[in-house]
DNA sequence: ACAATCTTAGTAAAAAATTTATTAATGAAG
DNA sequence: CTTCATTAATAAATTTTTTACTAAGATTGT
């Protein structure tokens, strides 16, 4: 007896399975009313999946929600003694880091990290693939109750073929993710860091049960991942949210993109560490002289403390940045209309240092009447946000066996 | 026996049956099956609605499709005969125009145009009133067949509840599409001028089928429509594509929105022709000097004729203010890697004159990957793209009857 | 030329999903 | 403490989709 493909009955069950599933993952505990609304789909079979998924250990019966008036709800979520584990990945230019949640987001394998400077060489894809095995390995999860690898990366992505063009490019133009998928063993997933960082402000940080999104993700560049209509924009060909390019800079620098006048020049953090350093060897002091022997961390991480700590040329150095930033942000109010901009990425730990001047900026070049229809916050998820939303990744694309 | 709320299974039907006329409205004539496509709904309820459609006498039964390979299809497409209307209003900071159209977009009865300049008046909305009325009387047309009136008009628009919140406010902050309705005995929809002139690119223009669609709208200012996944994308509160004052401009002139910077103190057609007359006034011989005497035109049209026939003043002037322009969307491209760009509005009469800076512009500051993904274009729609935009906009939100 | 085969359209019957009606459970008001 | 209002859950009715089947025309090969 030969395989049936798939009919359009069963690839629908399929789906409303995975969106329960993906539901009770984002929101812990729900009822089958609100799984109802969240799904598009009728109460009857709502409850139905849920039942199914019950009688495999998927979910779970709990107490009866709280009271809203009436008669009370059965309340379900996720069977914590199902085994199924989620391996969540965050690269970024110069360190590459991953963990292993379970479906209640608790880490069932503690982080490991790698000092990794990506770089356009074939070999990069080697050093990945070793040090996931080793790391999988050591875990001693069996394979079947791995979901899948999710992976964050920084670079143009297109999320449909799996395919990275900046970093980690196969020889013969193939799937990066499916090359991955081959030697790993599993299913990988991979998209740009911003847009997962994106993802995770959405389900579990400020943009919670919000429609349109910003989070800009300021770091060695500044990436934009985008909430449109409650989901992802990644635009026509997967590279929208290339905030760290548009031509706002008065100076002109060269990028490492070719052009002049990016934002990028005046704001990667490169550049500040950079400049911080100028100063200091023209005789300026400031904790950073002390804090840059300290090799145990990035000079940028140093850099971000010392400002957040109040050091007087960070804080100088980064506020004049933080202003250039604001003004990209204005142009993004314009355009975009958002209801939440969420500064995100390792400049989030420098918070408020970070948020006068752009705020100064909003205020500068900003029509009242837009302006006064976006909130902007700097994201508590801090440098969770990309793992967990490399784990949203899998979630939303993985089949749940 | 009184009227029963309309039930779910009723308000399904009628949006069924808005969808058929709406799409047959788009495309001229379809088959069931192409039908069922673009609506998502299956074959057997889709034909059910058109059989009662052309028992209704709004569809009609036409020749069979072109051969595809097997049985040719019956095609159908709105019954001609069927008499109903759409009143087509375009506004624009100086001029408003009307026409009626039928539901193949033939002209009904031929346009109309006033000179009128917006302000904050409250006695613009009389005005408004008056001239449409008097339009509507002379084309003799029953209500009853009229499907309703669509405006386009420049301002801060809330299309839900009908408010331009710039331009026409009423004295109790209520609904300017509701007094409109009520005064004229017809339903009204309003809508930002851009935003309806990307409609129409979207519908019968440039961006037929695609997704991601940026319609730039180049007039006394810059508007921007944005078309994102296949429909018009508002923003969270209806403000989004607000390109006119988006910090760009390296001159530090004052705008009339009280900022600073704006891509609108150097772009705007006004603004163009103030430095022209500047420019004639200290001597500098140009067509333009003789043009501007006609008063038969605007002066803004008379200097984009101008620079589409190459007058060096014109064009040296248009040319700086387009690059400025190109720079603006080049940090659209980055930010929305739109499939399709369309540069429309008054400014499209100057055509090739306007494309060269636009496109060196984009070959200074777009980071050539992402540019690549991206075509530019002058519309072909001209000046009936607004009125068509208000056509589509009653057609997808009136009543058929 | 003309079967045989392939492709697409249209229709009928079967299956699935939604809607509506009904019953269950709870809190609040009198 | 009973009645009413409110929400949840389930059963029955209705609608919609899917699948299977028939129709109509095009293409290919002999």
């Amino acid at each position: 007896m030969q395989a049936k493909p798939l009919t359009a009955t069963l690839k629908k069950y399929h789906q409303l399975r995975r969106d329960v599933i993906k539901y009770l993952y984002f929101h812990k505990s729900l009822t089958i009313t609100e799984l109802s609304k969240l799904i598009h789909k009728s109460v009857p079979i709502v409850t139905s999946a849920v039942m199914d998924l019950i009688a495999e250990g998927y979910v779970l019966e709990s107490a009866l929600s709280k009271s809203t008036g009436g008669r009370r709800a059965v309340m379900y979520l996720i069977n914590p003694a199902k085994k199924r584990f989620l391996v969540s990945v965050a690269m970024d230019q110069l360190v590459t880091r991953v963990v292993i949640y379970d479906l209640l987001n608790n880490v069932r394998q503690g982080s490991a990290s790698l000092s990794f400077t990506l770089t356009e060489n074939p070999e990069d894809i080697e050093i990945l693939i070793k040090f996931l095995k080793g790391y999988l390995q050591q875990s001693n999860i069996p394979v079947e109750e791995i979901l899948g690898i999710g992976i964050g990366m920084p670079g143009f992505i297109n999320t449909k073929q799996g395919i990275n063009y900046t970093f980690f490019k196969l020889k013969n133009n193939g799937s990066l993710r499916n090359h991955l998928s081959k030697e790993l063993g599993l299913p990988v997933f991979i998209d740009n860091d911003s847009s997962l960082t994106a993802l995770a402000e959405l389900r579990f940080g400020a943009g919670q049960n919000l429609k349109e999104v910003l989070v800009v993700n300021v770091g060695w560049g500044s990436g934009l991942g985008m909430i449109i209509n409650g989901s992802l924009f990644r635009g026509h060909s997967g590279f929208a949210g290339e905030f760290s390019h548009i031509p706002l800079s008065q100076t002109n620098k060269l990028c490492s993109c070719g052009k002049r006048g990016c934002l990028e020049v005046d704001t990667s953090l490169l550049v500040l560490v950079e400049r911080a350093e100028k100063e200091i060897a023209n005789g300026v002091s400031s904790r950073l002289e002390a804090l840059f022997k300290d090799k145990s961390k990035l000079p940028g991480d140093h850099f971000l403390v010392a400002a957040r700590d109040g050091d007087p040329l960070a804080v100088s150095i980064l506020s004049e940045a933080a202003f250039l930033i604001g003004k990209g942000i204005a142009t993004l109010i314009h355009i975009m209309n958002p209801e939440l901009i969420v500064v995100a990425g390792r400049g989030a730990i420098a918070g408020k240092i970070l948020m006068a001047p752009i705020q100064q900026a909003m205020n500068e070049f900003c029509i009242s009447r837009i302006a006064d229809q976006t909130t902007i916050v700097v994201s508590d998820l801090a440098d969770t946000a990309e793992l967990l939303g490399a784990a949203i990744l899998i979630v939303e694309n993985c089949q749940f066996n």
